[in-house]
DNA sequence: CGTAGAATGCTAAATACTTTACATTCAAGG
DNA sequence: CCTTGAATGTAAAGTATTTAGCATTCTACG
């Protein structure tokens, strides 16, 4: 997924930061509320935030994390709605925040941010089609194997993912127990063996080959 | 959903209009193929087009049907990457095909187009999230019914919409047999009747709170 | 070095959906 | 008005996933 970072040049990116103080977050600590509506850019400069879950009444369960360069909140500047997620800091984290009227002269003033930002929501979009599509077509086995391989990030050999089966559970949106299953599969065909707060893929190419043929 | 149209000030859009030529199509003919990499922007002047679902080898079974005022393509524009869907006229249709270069200058020219395109992406973006989170919480009896709802737009009392049990069943990315049982289930329960190619609500408000408490 | 909390492993019954197959109903065109 | 293709209705067997337990293993921390 392409960062803000990557498509605007270094010189305007400057610039943007310029506009809005750097706010440092504890772990844990809360950034935006659902429901806020105060509006804002905010682009992440150090550590992860992530968005989503608030659980019991139910809401999105996305929970997908962010990391520097990446930013969000455009929805509450393009939309004109209310924030839609929770957002919570993972560990320390350093967080740029636009206000909304800076931001946007700067946005009429140059175009490439808009640019930037259509290409990073266009690729958002395909990406959710994609997993949309995966859902209905793919065994859930193969929906997991290929997030390994997405964590893979061209490595080969024997690779080592931290992390617990019931983070996948949430992620795919299936319990715990099924996430077992398919990971005992998985493991009787030699494909990952699993440990205590991660998983091991002892062949990142015999799993994409797996992958391939399913 | 909003539609460019609704979102540009019409000098703005008469301009856009003017740069690409209204190209004519019949019932079925295709418009563009996945795969196809010529880039530029459609804006619908009438009729309608689907977008989506190859088969076969799978891809994508979206099958958004878009009408006057939609635009699509944007997705080659801004992320430089072929067409994803196969287009395809739903009887006679007509449409402006922007090319590239003429638009992306009127683009960067005007940040109003550049707003009303991330305004209309980020709420795409948003209802897919719904969507997905819909998918994994409910039951499909309860989504078929806020789909009924969302066609209601809100009229009260009894309508009828237009649509067969195998249109529905492919939204969903169910079968027609588990569609045909939700069916008679709400049918049970007095919030539909079914009929031969529709579906009649009698009390649009009695299925809304239906949908509420479940 | 123990132990408690966290995480994984496992089982069994219940549910939702699919697949396959066939019967029935509808409506448009000759 | 009758036929035919399109659409809906229904049923039975199979599979995937959930729910609700409880057992086991791991590891951080006291």
């Amino acid at each position: 997924m392409p960062k803000l970072e990557d498509l605007v040049p270094g010189r305007l990116m400057r610039e943007l930061l310029s506009i809005g103080p750097l706010v440092r977050y504890e772990d844990g600590e809360v950034l935006h509320l659902r429901g806020d509506a105060k509006p804002g850019l905010s682009i992440i400069q150090a550590g992860t935030v992530v968005a989503g879950n608030v659980g019991l009444d139910g809401s999105v369960l996305t929970t997908s994390g962010l990391g520097p360069g990446d930013c969000f909140g455009e929805f509450t500047l393009f939309a004109g709605l209310p924030r839609t997620h929770d957002i919570t800091s993972v560990g320390e984290s350093a967080v740029y925040q636009l206000p909304r009227a800076r931001f946007m002269a700067l946005f009429n003033r140059e175009p490439q941010i808009g640019h930037a930002l259509l290409t990073i929501n266009l690729m958002k979009n395909h990406e959710l089609l994609e997993f949309l599509d995966n859902l209905r077509r793919l065994p859930l086995s193969v929906r997991v194997a290929k997030l390994l391989l997405a964590n893979t990030r061209g490595a080969t050999g024997e690779i080592e993912i931290n992390c617990r089966q019931d983070e996948l559970a949430l992620t795919f949106g299936v319990t715990r127990v099924s996430i077992g299953k398919v990971i005992a599969e998985l493991q009787a065909e030699g494909l990952v063996r699993s440990g205590y707060r991660k998983l091991r893929v002892p062949d990142v190419g015999q799993l994409r080959r797996w992958v391939e043929e399913n």
